[in-house]
DNA sequence: TTTAAATCTCTAATTACTATAGATTCTAGG
DNA sequence: CCTAGAATCTATAGTAATTAGAGATTTAAA
């Protein structure tokens, strides 16, 4: 027996506002869902697993382009292994960098809060540290590389 | 002696389209820099530091607020330790979260590579397992937690 | 000095949602 | 069965955060 749930239900459980639901379908990140007689969207556990895993991947910062070929390597799991780990481990080394970057944030954010045993803040350092640990270990596509100057 | 930078150093250096660069003035993230005799933008270190930061930020896929937030933290060093500690410690909680979020991305992607020796690609379960490990992990405001149903 | 590259301002378009309006359907109580 | 309120439906408009384009001006290298 197949659980199903309506665009209600997946909204609550996901977090994810119903319009942006019926926009990842009309848009074809989710696939439509079978109808009610009258005519109401009825979703299984797939759609429900799918949306959750697009909601975190957006609340995490991914654009809808690496969303959607995450999905597509889901999609088709008898694509030729080259294509797929060559897409995998682009994406591993986006996410490795994102975990570095975290990383050196949340160690800042200790520190601060740390430092405020005293009255007052001692001189906060996040955007430094943030700056330059991107700088370091950036390597995103986005950024064409820091130019010699 | 200064460094000082035009707009088109600071969008190499940072990966952030120049356009951008003067909209995050507009709406006030970026302070406004002094101009040249010709009416140019003529930026100093603080400022791409301060660009660097928003940038990293919003890749790391931080809301504007927060971003915001951020940044009036480290504008204001000497605000009370109270306010500090608790902006500061949400933060921390948020970046954890999406710590934990992205290692269970990473293992996903390894294991993935991995099974991959073979001709064809085992089954995948990134969906899955990224929708499991968020409702796990996942205490963002975003989510009203999952309903009883 | 001149001419190609970079900036400037301003407006329009894009992306990714999010909200609204009016009609229809579902669901629990009488 | 019947009905009122909640939930859905479609379709369109609006918003937020960029991003692109047009035409004028400035800067910088040959």
């Amino acid at each position: 027996m197949t659980e199903e749930f309506t665009i209600g239900q997946l909204a609550r459980e996901t977090g994810c506002k119903i319009p942006t639901i019926r926009y990842y379908e009309k848009i074809g990140l989710l696939l439509e869902p079978r109808r009610s007689l009258g005519n109401t969207r009825v979703y299984d556990s797939a759609h429900l697993a799918r949306l959750a895993f697009i909601c975190h991947c957006r609340e995490l910062g991914f654009p809808q382009a690496a969303i959607r070929e995450l999905l597509d390597l889901t999609d088709h799991p008898d694509t030729s292994c080259e294509a797929v780990t060559e897409i995998a481990r682009a994406h591993l080394d986006e996410v490795n960098r994102r975990i570095a970057r975290l990383t050196a944030l949340k160690s800042e954010f200790e520190h601060m809060i740390a430092a405020c045993s005293g009255g007052r803040v001692a001189q906060c350092r996040i955007i430094e540290t943030l700056a330059d640990h991107s700088r370091t270990h950036c390597l995103t596509k986005t950024h064409e590389g820091p130019v010699s100057r």
